[in-house]
DNA sequence: CGGCATACCTACCGAGTGGTAGGTAAATGC
DNA sequence: GCATTTACCTACCACTCGGTAGGTATGCCG
């Protein structure tokens, strides 16, 4: 891919992010990059293609991620840890993803639910098997509904960024990066205590 | 507050919830209610006005729930539960709320924060005590962190609505309302897995 | 060298935006 | 009965938007 291209791109992520879709146009995106609007749009036919362009660019991010830790890791609690963080490292690298995909999943329910399903369906699909089989081995909890469970550390996840400033505003005070650490933690604990039925 | 008023601030809600506030021209919003432009800005005499009304309904809703169900309920885990479902309820009685709430938190993190944090600080430093009483009483986990516990609750609690139609989209298949339910289980179980030393 | 693709530009267009000016018909208050 | 307020309207304005037309400098390829 062109610099360009690849530098759009980048600005345009981080524009959609935080300023949305609607509320972002492609002067502004055009001039932080450094040209004019015609020029983007050489590049990238309409402001539509940009989005398209901007998602396919963090999924594949994604998609060339969590192959290695998948590899990586063991079995049982050592690899839930790993891959929860994994996954949290992945936004935590750079914030602005996760609110992207908050604004993706909100501005479009219906065509993103397949992009963002094709994605990670594999991954889920994977990480149950895993449940099922800790559930035979008796280390995870019976009542685990797999499928809702990983839903819904994915939610927590990418909800812990969004959620961050809220956090530090009504708890935090000063102390926000502490807080940022609590948020994870906590997280982390709650999705691993609803799991396994020992402690680690 | 008069008919009109009011019936903008239903239309503008879901408006801003479903296409967003950038998205949602008042054009739109007054041929839904049956007038003219000019018409909804002699009610509020500028968008910015409108976002701020619609705000300030949806919270003053959340206000005047909570307090009778903190009233109502008992002790302990039950007390949990109750109030967990309350808060869940809030949202699935119209659902649109919890997409507002979500794109105010990602569209203007700064105000927002203040404003939310100021509507459930109460509750949550009410909740924080009540956590550590239950530590000292030996029904909670010690290591539960109650700020940031409580924070993941609602996120747990809104993300569950906004991905809703994403599980739906990856394992649910044809059966909708069977995955909310399936969702909405596990999300109260890992809460009070998390939450509880022992099983209820 | 000529022919062509790349990567940018200025100038412009139509549509849609939030908001204003000014008017009107009906209800309300004295 | 008359003045005022309420609640709507039409017409308009300045501006921004995504997108197009058409031109230009640069560099590569035969």
């Amino acid at each position: 891919m062109s610099d360009s291209k690849s530098r759009i791109i980048a600005v345009a992520t981080r524009r959609f992010a935080v300023d949305g879709y609607d509320g972002t146009s492609l002067a502004h995106i055009a001039g932080e990059v450094g040209m004019k609007k015609p020029s983007l749009l050489y590049h990238f036919p309409s402001k539509e293609d940009l989005r398209e362009a901007v998602l396919k660019d963090l999924l594949e991010r994604w998609q060339t991620r969590l192959p290695e830790v998948l590899a990586r890791s063991h079995s049982g609690a050592d690899r839930f840890t790993a891959l929860y963080d994994e996954v949290h490292d992945f936004f935590e690298a750079d914030p602005t993803r996760a609110f992207l995909v908050m604004r993706e999943v909100v501005d479009r329910p219906r065509q993103t639910r397949e992009r963002l399903g094709q994605s990670i369906r594999p991954w889920l699909q994977l990480l149950t098997a895993a449940i099922d089989e800790g559930k035979s081995a008796g280390r995870v909890r019976a009542d685990v509904d797999p499928e809702a469970y990983l839903v819904q550390c994915i939610v927590m996840i990418v909800g812990s960024f969004v959620a961050a400033d809220l956090g530090a505003e009504v708890f935090g005070g000063r102390d926000g990066a502490r807080w940022a650490e609590r948020q994870r933690n906590e997280a982390r604990r709650m999705a691993q205590e609803a799991l396994f039925l020992t402690k680690i």
